[in-house]
DNA sequence: GTGTAATGCTATTGG
DNA sequence: AGCATTACAC
C-alpha cells in the first residue's frame, strides 16, 4: 500500500485530486501529469471510503483503463481496483446495452457492426433501391448518419428535420434521409448496433426508461471523463444525465488539443462547461513536466494563431533544450531515408533506444516512405493503425462465422460467409433470399431456415446446399455454451473449410493469411485458458452491488478451479471495440521505433520525434482549408504532434511526393512558418535557403493569398450552433401479432406495410408455415410468409 | 456458378 | 501504386 501519493503532486495537482465532491474541471495542458492527476484521484475517492462500484472512469482509450486500473490497483488493492467501471465510452457503454438490451427489442447477445459492415449494408441498401453509388457514396451517407446519430437525430426525426433535409436537397442527395431510415431497420432486425448506435441507444435507455437512469445514476455517483474536449454531443448527454443526481462529475481535457472534430467532437462541450454547472471548481494544470523550454515554446507560438481557446499560460522548467530540427527533402522516399540516418545518428549519440523514437504522420499513406528506409536500415518499428489485425479478410471471414454462429440475424456476417469458402450458394441465389427477407422482414438466415416454405425459384440442388449450411451454422450456434472459446473457434475454422481453403494456398500472402488465422486461434486459446480477456476487462464488472471487500478477496483467491468457462460469445463481444493500441504485443516492451498517425499519438510522448510531411496539401489537409474552425483543429493536431516530444523534435517536409501514384510538387506547411525562427535549427542547407527572407517571394504571396481568403470567411461565419436535442425516437416496436391471421382465406382484402392493400388469392401450406399469394394494387403479385409477413385484415 | 482479366477508384483523421 | 469491384470467358 502506498499511502503517500499525495506527497507526489504539485499543488494545483493535489488540489483537484482532493477535490471530490461536485462538478470539477481539470484544464490539463500538454504534459502537465493529467494521468496522474485522473489515477490518484480515482485512488484517492477509494481511499476515502467510496466503494469503487459506485465510480465510472471514461478514458480515451482501453489501453489507458487497464494502465490505469493498475496504477491505481498498487495504491489500494487489486480487488478493489478491479471493481471500477473503466473503460471507453463505446466499451462501457455496450456492456450496459447487452445488460438491458431486452428493453429496446434487441437481443443480449447484438452484433456490433464496424464501418466495413456499415458501409457494406448502406450498399446494400442503394442496390435495392436503385440509387446511384456514384452520387451516394456509402462513406459519404454514411458519415451523414453518423452525425445524425451523433446530434440524437433518429432517422424518424431526420426525416422531418427541416434543416437536415435542406442541406441533403441542397447537397444533391435528398435520399439521404431514406437510407437512415432503412438502414436503421435493417441494423435492428440483423440485431446489430454500429458504434454510434451504442451512444444513441445508451441515450434512448436512459431517457426511455426511468428506472434505468435512476438505477445507473445511483450506481455511478462518481463520473469522470478524460480527454473531454474530443466528446461528441451524444456522449455528452449521457454523461450529463448520470451525473444530473450527484453531480460529482470531473471533466479532464485540453481545448488546444482537440482534434477529433471530424467523428462529431464539439469542443463546446468544454468551453461552455461552465454553464452547465455554474458552481464547478476548475483547477488549471499549466507546468509542463514532459518537454523542454524550446518545444513547450514552440507549441505556444503556433496555437496562439488559434481563435478559439480557454486561457491558460502552458510552462516548464525543463531545460531549454535543442533547437526544433528542419529537414527537407526532395521525395518522399528520400525523406524517409533521412529519417531513418538521423534516427540512426541519434541512437549513437544520445545511445538512445529504438523505442525512444517515433515518427508521426497525417495520414496513414505516408508510412510507407518510412518504412522501406528502415527497414534498408535495419531499425526495427511497429505501426499503429493503418489495417488492423481484426480488419484483415482472412480474420474478418473466421470472425463471420463466429459472428454469424452467436448472432444468426447478422446480416453482414451472413453475406460475408454464405459463399466463402465457395460451396455453390451464388450472387443470384442470395439475391433472391434478399428479396424475400425483405418482403416478410426477417433476417437472411431466418429466411434461409424457410428456404423451402418460402419456396423461391432457386433450383433444388442449391436449395439443399443452402439447408447445409444453415444446419452447420446452428450446429455451432448448439456448441457455444457447451465448449469453451478455443474449442469451438477451432471446430468452426475447420469444419467451415476457411482453414483449410487458406492452408492449400502455398504464395507468400496466402502463407501468412494461414498464419494470422493460426494466430487468432492462439488469441483464443490465451483467452480459453484464462490467461486474459481479449483486451477489456470489462468482464469482470458486475451490476449487481457486492457487499464488500470479503467477496472480492475470496473472487480472488478462487481462481482455476471454480471459473466458469469463457465462451466463445464472450470472446467476442468487444472485439469489434479493439484498436491497435489494445493489441497485446503493442504493450509488451519491445525495442522497436513507433509510426502512427498524429491522431493516434494523443496521450502518447516520446524522447526523439520526427514528425513527417509538414507540407501544403497535406498538413494541414486540403479538406480543412474551407473554414477557420478546420484549419484551427489541423494546428491544434500539430500542437499534440509536437507536445509528443520530451528532448528533440526533428520536423521534416518535402519538394515532392507520389500521390496516387503521380509525382506531384509540394512547398513547406504554414505550420513551419508560424514558428520563430529562433526556435528553429535548419538541418541542412535546402531548408536554410527556403526561408531566407525573401528568397521565394511566389510562395510567400500564394500563401498569404490563401490566409487571407479564411479571413474573409470567418467574418461571416457565426459559430454554429449547438445542434439542438432534438428528441429521440425510441427504438422499433417489438413482434407484430400475427395470430389472427390463423382465420385468413382466399379472397381477403389485406393490408402490408410496403406493399400497401391487395387480395389474396392463393393460401398453400399448413400454420405456421402458410404462405400466401397476395395480388397488390401498387406493388402486384408476391408471396409471403403469414408468420413474419405484417399483414392486416382489412376486409374479409 | 466460378475464376480470371480489366477497369476504376482511392488517400484525412478513428471507435 | 495497390486494392476492390466489374466484365467476361468457361
Amino acid at each position: 500500500m502506498n499511502n503517500n501519493y499525495l506527497e507526489e503532486l504539485n499543488q494545483v495537482q493535489r488540489e483537484a485530486v482532493e477535490c471530490t465532491d461536485g462538478p470539477v474541471m481539470i484544464v490539463a495542458g500538454a504534459g502537465s501529469g493529467k494521468t496522474r492527476v485522473l489515477t490518484y484521484r480515482v485512488a484517492h475517492l477509494i481511499k476515502k471510503g467510496i466503494d469503487p462500484f459506485h465510480i465510472l472512469s471514461l478514458t480515451f482509450t482501453n489501453k489507458a483503463a487497464r494502465e490505469m486500473k493498475d496504477r491505481i490497483g498498487k495504491i489500494v488493492s487489486k480487488g478493489e481496483a478491479r471493481n471500477l467501471w473503466m473503460g471507453t465510452f463505446h466499451s462501457v457503454f455496450a456492456r450496459i446495452l447487452r445488460t438491458e438490451a431486452a428493453r429496446l427489442g434487441y437481443p443480449t447477445n447484438f452484433t456490433i457492426y464496424d464501418t466495413d459492415d456499415s458501409k457494406s449494408l448502406i450498399r446494400t441498401i442503394l442496390k435495392e433501391q436503385g440509387i446511384d453509388e456514384k452520387i451516394y457514396k456509402p462513406s459519404i451517407v454514411l458519415s451523414r448518419i453518423s452525425s445524425a446519430k451523433n446530434n440524437l437525430l433518429s432517422a424518424q426525426v431526420y426525416l422531418q428535420n427541416e434543416e437536415a433535409m435542406n442541406e441533403d436537397k441542397l447537397s444533391g442527395k435528398p435520399k439521404i434521409g431514406l437510407i437512415y431510415d432503412i438502414y436503421h431497420k435493417r441494423c435492428f432486425r440483423a440485431g446489430a448496433m454500429d458504434f454510434d448506435d451504442l451512444l444513441f441507444n445508451t441515450n434512448v435507455l436512459l431517457r426511455d426508461f426511468a428506472d434505468l437512469l435512476n438505477k445507473y445514476q445511483d450506481k455511478f455517483r462518481y463520473i469522470m471523463v478524460d480527454e473531454y474536449q474530443d466528446t461528441n454531443f451524444s456522449q455528452y448527454v449521457i454523461v450529463k444525465q448520470l451525473a444530473a443526481k450527484f453531480q460529482n462529475i470531473c471533466v479532464v481535457g485540453d481545448d488546444a488539443q482537440s482534434i477529433y472534430g471530424f467523428r462529431g467532437a464539439n469542443i463546446q462541450n468544454i468551453l461552455s462547461f461552465e454553464k452547465d454547472y455554474p458552481d464547478l471548481h476548475t483547477f488549471k494544470l499549466e507546468q509542463n513536466y514532459r518537454s523542454t523550454q524550446n518545444i513547450v515554446n514552440v507549441a505556444n507560438t503556433v496555437i496562439k494563431n488559434n481563435q478559439d481557446q480557454l486561457q491558460k499560460n502552458v510552462w516548464t522548467e525543463n531545460p531549454a533544450g535543442d533547437l526544433i530540427y528542419l529537414l527537407k527533402a526532395h521525395t518522399d522516399n528520400e525523406e524517409g531515408q533521412i529519417v531513418a540516418r538521423n534516427i540512426y545518428d541519434l541512437k549513437i549519440d544520445k545511445m538512445a533506444n529504438n523505442r525512444d523514437f517515433a515518427i508521426l504522420y497525417r495520414t496513414n499513406a505516408q508510412s510507407r516512405s518510412m518504412e522501406e528506409a528502415l527497414r534498408k536500415k535495419g531499425i526495427e518499428y511497429r505501426i499503429f493503425g493503418g489495417l488492423s489485425f481484426y480488419q484483415r479478410k482472412e480474420i474478418k471471414d473466421l470472425l463471420g462465422y463466429y459472428r454469424l454462429a452467436i448472432n444468426p440475424s447478422d446480416e453482414e456476417a451472413f453475406k460475408r460467409i454464405v459463399n466463402f469458402p465457395t460451396r455453390g450458394i451464388g450472387d443470384t441465389s442470395i439475391e433472391k433470399i434478399l428479396i424475400a427477407a425483405r418482403d416478410n422482414d426477417i433476417s437472411l438466415f431466418t429466411a434461409c431456415e424457410n428456404i423451402t416454405e418460402l419456396n423461391l425459384a432457386i433450383n433444388s440442388g442449391t436449395v439443399q446446399k443452402i439447408q447445409d449450411f444453415v444446419t452447420m451454422i446452428q450446429s455451432f450456434s448448439a456448441l457455444l455454451p457447451v465448449q469453451n472459446a478455443y474449442d469451438l473457434g477451432d471446430h468452426i475454422a475447420k469444419t467451415s473449410g476457411l482453414l483449410h481453403e487458406l492452408h492449400i494456398d502455398k504464395t507468400p500472402e496466402g502463407v501468412s493469411r494461414y498464419e494470422n488465422v493460426l494466430e487468432l486461434l492462439n488469441g483464443l486459446k490465451e483467452f480459453s485458458d484464462g490467461a486474459l480477456p481479449p483486451a477489456i476487462d470489462l468482464n469482470e464488472n458486475k451490476l449487481e452491488f457486492q457487499d464488500t471487500n470479503e467477496t472480492n478477496k475470496e473472487l480472488e483467491e478462487n481462481t482455476e478451479e471454480s471459473l466458469p468457462m469463457r465462451t466463445l460469445d464472450q470472446f467476442m463481444q468487444d472485439i469489434a471495440l479493439l484498436t491497435d493500441a489494445d493489441k497485446k504485443e503493442n504493450n509488451e516492451d519491445v525495442d522497436r521505433v513507433s509510426l502512427m498517425t498524429i491522431h493516434a499519438s494523443k496521450g502518447l510522448e516520446f524522447p526523439y520525434l520526427f514528425i513527417v510531411g509538414v507540407e501544403e496539401n497535406l498538413f494541414p489537409n486540403p479538406m480543412s482549408l474551407l473554414s477557420r474552425a478546420d484549419l484551427e483543429e489541423e494546428r491544434r493536431l500539430f500542437y499534440v504532434a509536437i507536445t509528443r516530444a520530451e528532448k528533440r523534435a526533428t520536423i521534416t517536409y518535402s519538394s515532392s511526393r507520389y500521390r496516387w501514384g503521380t509525382l506531384t510538387s509540394s512547398e513547406p506547411s504554414r505550420f513551419i512558418d508560424e514558428i520563430d525562427s529562433k526556435f528553429i535549427e535548419y538541418g541542412n542547407s535546402a531548408a536554410r535557403g527556403e526561408f531566407e527572407e525573401g528568397s521565394n517571394p511566389q510562395y510567400l504571396v500564394n500563401k498569404s493569398s490563401t490566409n487571407k481568403k479564411i479571413e474573409q470567411k470567418q467574418k461571416f461565419e457565426t459559430v454554429p450552433p449547438r445542434k439542438n436535442l432534438v428528441k429521440a425516437s425510441t427504438a422499433n416496436a417489438g413482434p407484430i401479432d400475427n395470430t389472427n391471421l390463423k382465420s385468413l382465406q382466399v379472397g381477403m382484402t389485406v393490408k402490408h406495410e410496403r406493399f400497401g392493400t391487395g387480395k389474396v388469392v392463393q393460401l398453400e401450406g399448413g400454420f405456421p408455415n402458410t404462405k400466401a399469394t397476395v395480388v397488390f394494387n401498387e406493388a402486384g403479385q408476391k408471396q409471403l410468409l403469414l408468420k413474419f409477413a405484417k399483414l392486416e385484415i382489412i376486409e374479409s
